[in-house]
DNA sequence: AGGCAGGTCGGTA
DNA sequence: TACCGACCTGCC
């Protein structure tokens, strides 16, 4: 099991943030472990105060190249401390916001778990999408990963299979969107590794289901656009009622505190 | 019980 | 360009 020490870092803060669905809940004597997914591959991580733990589902030994993958997964190369300075200084973060917000980063997932995730997420609810993606990706091959595009089109073709989804009018739209990659359709910064965060968005937003939201949370969540700031209704909200503007190189990282906050502070 | 939920689409002005 | 209702369905 290989650890490594973190600081500021919150498994736990991640999880409930709102930006990935495919991290599952074990709970053990001592501490809660995550399973983590992320397009064929996944892992157990675990966090002990400073002290981060990650090792193949089975407790087994991640190889080096493994490790290398989740590190980068998990942002721990990012400099934090940095960037949060950076917003602090820019006049667009508050320190209390940062403050009750610790721990958050920005993961860098699979762009097509991302945006399986996210086109199933429209008009539903948090506890919803958790729902229908922990049954989705039992279906997936590994089981427990999100299906790949031509594994999504078998599920969506078996009529057994699919009614327990109960995704309703997302359906054809996670048909269309399979339909595209199997053609060999992908983000264009993939291929073109600098392109301009609105040409991206763009792009994503020709497919169907794809709305502004779910592209910006493509380009954040799975393509690595800090800048990207999904627009959703709580950011919204936050920009109505305490005038909110993003940084326009770290948005994205400053509307994930934002989010957390806004949430937390509705529960009052 | 009934409205709402991390949106998107297609139609209208 | 901007706004509006419809939309599957589970959950509170």
């Amino acid at each position: 099991m290989a650890s490594f020490t973190v600081k500021d870092f919150s498994l736990s803060a991640i999880a409930k943030s709102g930006q990935v669905f495919t991290w599952h809940a074990v709970q053990k004597a001592d501490a809660t472990s995550y399973l983590i997914a992320s397009g064929q591959q996944r892992c157990l991580a675990q966090q002990t105060d400073d002290t981060l733990s990650l090792s193949q589902p089975d407790g087994g030994k991640l190889s080096a190249k493994e490790l290398n993958y989740w590190r980068h997964y998990l942002a721990l190369d990012d400099n934090y401390a940095l960037m949060q300075a950076e917003l602090i200084a820019s006049g667009l973060l508050k320190q209390e916001v940062l403050k009750t917000q610790q721990g958050i980063r920005v993961l860098y997932q699979n762009w097509w778990d991302v945006a399986v995730s996210f086109v199933i997420s429209q008009n539903s609810s948090i506890t919803r999408i958790q729902h229908t993606m922990d049954l989705l990706m039992k279906q997936g091959n590994p089981v427990g990963c999100v299906p790949t595009a031509s594994r999504l089109l078998e599920i969506l073709g078996d009529e057994t299979l699919c009614s327990r989804l109960k995704l309703g009018y997302r359906k054809p739209y996670l048909q269309s969107l399979a339909t595209q990659v199997v053609r060999g359709w992908r983000p264009l910064s993939l291929t073109r590794p600098y392109a301009a965060l609105s040409a991206q968005m763009a792009e994503l937003q020709t497919l169907q289901g794809i709305g502004p939201k779910v592209a910006s949370c493509i380009c954040l969540y799975g393509l690595g656009y800090l800048e990207a700031v999904p627009r959703d209704t709580w950011i919204k909200k936050a920009e109505r009622d305490y005038g909110f503007v993003w940084h326009e190189r770290l948005g994205g990282v400053q509307q994930q505190f934002v989010f957390a906050w806004m949430r937390e502070r509705a529960k009052r």
